[in-house]
DNA sequence: TTGACATATGCCGGAATTGGTATATTATTG
DNA sequence: CAATAATATACCAATTCCGGCATATGTCAA
């Protein structure tokens, strides 16, 4: 007997949206799938860390993850949440006037990071 | 010494919005100037509840106050804010398929409401 | 099967959020 | 000034969230 409103369903989604970590993570595979040894380079977070909030993120269905081998790579589920997100950051950088930077866009490959994609 | 991505700052107003009832306050003041009473009506809380989700809301400046003799009028601060939280509901009902309601626009007069603005 | 690697999950203490009740503040009226 | 009405704040217990560390799971290679 739950009640759901747009309201409450809303907010629900919006708790979990609620994190930076978890926003830059869906910054990150918004653009490219990545794995989680591959996250965890990047935002310099340990791998329970990491996993955690895309267990976060999976669980309200907004990343998918696939397996290869022991890697699992995951991406973002929704490209329309995203670029509502996206608008909601800029949107706060008009009225803020502030220079708020994004994280950089990281390119493909990471140094240091040990996943295939990155060590040739 | 504030760490601040667009990232953090995008969370701590998510963490704000990511509240069914304060989300519905938005939604109202953002059609109509209300006084705390009236919202108490028309959300069916008390007084003090009504009350401090305001103060949250005008705390992170996402609604403005004018008094008015003992009363207190409140309005969403910032249309475009606004805007877009329905733009986000209005993906999660497309999303979801549901036929998620929103609160329905509540007329100006409101049964019950000791607001001057209800009694005549 | 054993070991190594990538990932996931469980558990914990601390911090923040929630909603309720009691009380304080502010302005009006008499 | 006192009484009242509208609103705000303080305080509290319960729940939830957070991040850390330990450990479990699953896959591959030897």
């Amino acid at each position: 007997m739950t009640v759901t409103s747009a309201y409450h369903m809303q907010a629900q989604i919006l708790r979990i949206l609620a994190h930076p970590v978890r926003l830059r993570i869906l910054g990150i595979l918004a653009r490219q799938e990545a794995c989680v040894c591959h996250l965890e380079t990047l935002l310099h977070r340990s791998q329970p860390y990491v996993s955690k909030q895309l267990a976060v993120l999976r669980d309200a269905g907004l990343v998918t993850d696939r397996r290869e081998g022991t890697l699992i790579f995951y991406r973002a589920a929704n490209e329309n949440l995203v670029a509502w997100l996206n608008m909601g950051r800029a949107l706060l950088r008009d009225e803020s006037g502030l220079p708020l930077p994004d994280a950089p866009a990281s390119p493909p490959v990471v140094e240091g990071c040990p996943c295939p994609r990155c060590q040739r």
